[in-house]
DNA sequence: ACGTAGTCCTGACGGC
DNA sequence: TGCCGTCAGGACTACG
């Protein structure tokens, strides 16, 4: 569920009601949500007795940072959301939740795809570059371009760029007008400038309507997405295109779906 | 180094 | 109504 954009909107709401809380609990229900890496009476010694100094993001993870220095880390998987409220409400799917001095930041995900720890540095997360950050420049992108791998399955490499995912790599590539299936060295240097460009837009439009919902993502305040009216191809399938109305198509690609106009995309 | 398929989970939807 | 297959915003592993 939860790419760039859908992170980054919960970032910005936690940032705004959760900012400068004292976290005086944290209990996993699911104890699957560390993969066995840390067990909780660490994680509890971790993070209890902090204050919540700053929310970052990376990629789809998202950072809380702890006033002894330490990150909470945070990916949210297919179905992951928070929620906050003053009591534990149970609500459906509940698998974590912290304390606050400022309410109970509830964590619920019906697929259990989620997964959290704590680290010193964001070093230690693998990660490509985040195409909204500092490192996300021309020059660094197009060295990575250099695979016959196709474009699509380029894009949704987390070690390459991180965070784009199914729905918002289909996305880019209708508006950079390049086919999903195009092996990723074969792209000019127009449509690399193309598509160096076209990243970084959709997903700050995406923000800007506050994430795409297709069903299960909601923001801090259950808030549904509105990029969800923008999208032009993805979950498209048949319909005609908002550009040159051709038919959208639909192929797999690497195991995911990839929706596309097949005469806007070269 | 690459692609692909299987795996982890749970629920929704369509076809018979 | 019920059963079965397929699919879903992600990502890891194993295999060829």
């Amino acid at each position: 569920m939860p790419e760039l954009p859908e992170v980054e909107t919960i970032r910005l709401g936690l940032e705004e009601r959760l900012l400068g809380a004292l976290i005086k609990t944290i209990d996993l229900r699911d104890q699957k949500l560390t993969r066995g890496q840390v067990d909780l009476l660490t994680i509890k010694k971790l993070v209890e007795n902090n204050y919540l100094v700053k929310f970052g993001r990376c990629g789809k993870n998202l950072l809380l940072f702890l006033s002894n220095g330490n990150i909470l880390f945070w990916h949210l998987g297919m179905t992951g959301s928070f929620k906050i409220s003053e009591n534990i409400e149970e609500i459906p799917y509940l698998r974590a939740y912290l304390e606050t001095d400022k309410g109970y930041l509830l964590y619920s995900d019906i697929r259990r795809f989620g997964k959290l720890g704590v680290i010193k540095s964001t070093n230690e997360l693998k990660k490509g570059i985040d195409p909204l950050g500092d490192n996300y420049l021309y020059d660094n992108f197009n060295k990575l371009l250099t695979s016959n791998k196709v474009i699509k399955s380029f894009l949704l490499d987390q070690e390459k760029i991180s965070g784009i995912g199914n729905i918002y790599a289909d996305e880019i590539l209708w508006k950079a007008k390049i086919l999903p299936n195009r092996p990723a060295n074969s792209l000019s240097t127009e449509e690399i400038n193309r598509l160096f460009k076209t990243i970084p837009e959709v997903l700050k439009e995406a923000i800007k309507h506050r994430g795409t919902t297709i069903s299960d993502y909601r923001d801090i305040n259950s808030n549904p997405g509105e990029y969800s009216e923008r999208l032009k191809v993805y979950g498209k399938e048949g319909k005609p295109c908002n550009e040159c109305q051709g038919i959208i198509k639909k192929i797999k690609l690497g195991g995911r779906s990839s929706c596309f106009c097949s005469d806007c995309q070269k």
